[in-house]
DNA sequence: TATGAATGAGCTTTCATTCAT
DNA sequence: TATGAATGAAAGCTCATTCAT
């Protein structure tokens, strides 16, 4: 039956995330895979094509979540102002959380280089995530803010941020500095947007 | 003689850029660092502990070329604002350049959470380049800009904003865009620091 | 299922013994122990930890034998004469055997003062040989012969001869001395346990 | 010069020992025997064809002195009683000297099966051995003693017995048994030789 | 569907030996 | 004579993948 098919491969993704974020991209085996989910090494074979296969569904799975949940967030504002602080609050989830998926998506984005498949997925997170940030630029104009920023660089500058400060938080491996750097990150993108000539 | 030695383990060091930035880290073989240094594939063992000491080695000699490249850049100019251009400038150094070197970064970066001699690398470049974010915009003040920025805070951004800026460029794996991602990247700095409250 | 495990483990172990004894303890590799075993190197380490830990319980598995094969042979007789003279035999079984076995076993000593865990099973190993020791010469003296010796340094020395003449007759490469160190031996033994001060 | 060539190998082949003793047989790298010698790995080569060329000459070097001292030690004595005394006392010189010695000697034995030059040097010293046993049972039997044993399978036993015993001491890792497997080694011997039929 | 025994390619690492200096 | 840099064969071990059950 299909379902329980797409039952099983979420159990493993799920197991594939926990492993790697605990173990590291490249030492994680199948057998750890395995074990996380509770199932034999088999299952793994049966449900996909090979190991590669089944990071490739991960990425695609984790993007994918991250871009519905950041949308999700803004959708519940009306404001172009509050829509910003909640599509970094939102990029800024928790520390367990964004501890867990950022590194697992940092060890994606250094693969991408030998993985096109990669790629694709994560060229695919950014257009979603540059189309957020759009939304929001338009937004704020059509409201008379945001009024000399263009929309396009506007929104790869804004993730480019977001992505930044997600990393060097990553990097300095110390959870208290989580809002330090979300309230940063939105203060630095306000600015930049609300910037006017004088 | 200790000057061959030195001359032998930047050649390694050389050989192992060149072959991750073109197999990817966790792929790349010590018969591949071998080949590329012209070697064999005992030398690498005799100049360095074992495999990971090499990275290690790599990692540190990288981060501090491109530190001192950045320093240097900066010390030829006299104005804040230009500082703050040749910064930039000597971060988007070329497209080639970045290339190689960020993407093996990238895939350092992923490792941090399983190194903690990485962690500690990284730490320390990390503090240089906020040192120098910190010393243009204490430059910055000095000549009466960028009075509305925390110094401390502020070369983080700045930092994370490059970060996030050649990040992206090198997922877009588009050379053309690295003019776009360093002028933007450049401006938005700009944007961000000269911020005046109306 | 576990029965097939424990005959792979056999048959792993008889591969060893035989791997070693042609080719030299320090020699054999894993594929050579695959190659006697008629299987695939990666199942030697499917089976076991690693290649010492192959060594450890092949030293167990021998040594066993061994004294479960002397131990049932004295078993058989019932006077102290013939059971000194069922030991010897026991442990001078067969030109072949003994070549084979004690020529590993000698391997395993030479070893003994690098690996604990092999001093350990010769200690057990010891302690089985003097305890057949210790119920011979008990036995002698229940029956009223073996009067001046102690039964604890006889069973020592008893031990030592048999061990020395094994080791000589191997290190003399003549399979025609079996008969003559065995025959010797027993006769030196008895000598040494009937002695009578005049 | 002759007399420096002499002096070199000797000092490689103490340190070789000393090599031995502490790491064991199959361990020991000729940069080991490099560093106790306090010469280069390419003086090693220089005066012997190859490691085991260096190993053989250890094994001729070490069994000649043991017998060399064994046999200085019968000569000091007139009466074959004290010789046999004299002879197990040489053979049981100390705990440390027996330590050192027998346990690379017996690293030697386990390789004998598998070289035949090392069988050669072994042959030799038995010979030497069993001259020295043979030497005192016919002392003994000019002094009326000794009268029922027969030279040459007496002189094996002895020599068998000594082997046994001090294997089994050094398998027991306690130098305070040293006295004990002398003592006995030497009243076992003893009781052999001088058995009266009644 | 699911298992896990078995395979063997391919990795890192060690080290005897060589040889230019 | 003496050095030690360099070589590369060969080892142990890991693990993705296959496949009989």
């Amino acid at each position: 039956m299909n379902k329980r098919a797409e039952e099983r491969r979420k159990q493993v993704l799920r197991a594939t995330l926990k492993a790697i974020s605990e173990k590291g991209f490249s030492v994680v085996t199948l057998q750890d895979i395995a074990d996380y989910a509770d199932v034999s090494k088999g299952v793994i074979s049966y449900y996909f094509e090979n190991k590669e296969d089944v990071f490739y569904h991960l990425l695609e799975w984790m993007t994918d979540r991250i871009f519905q949940n950041e949308y999700a967030a803004i959708q519940k504002e009306s404001k172009a102002i509050d829509k910003m602080r909640a599509y970094v609050n939102a990029a800024f989830k928790s520390p367990e959380d964004n501890r867990i998926f950022y590194s697992v998506y940092l060890e994606f984005l250094a693969q991408v280089n030998q993985n096109e498949r990669f790629r694709e997925v994560n060229s695919n997170f950014y257009k979603n995530c540059w189309f957020i940030g759009s939304e929001i630029i338009q937004k704020g104009k059509s409201e008379g803010i945001f009024t000399n920023i263009e929309v396009e660089s506007g929104s790869h500058m804004i993730r480019a941020l977001i992505d930044g400060c997600l990393l060097q938080w990553l990097m300095r491996d110390d959870e208290m500095l989580h809002s330090y750097y979300r309230d940063n990150c939105y203060d630095a993108i306000i600015t930049y947007l609300n910037y006017k000539d004088s």
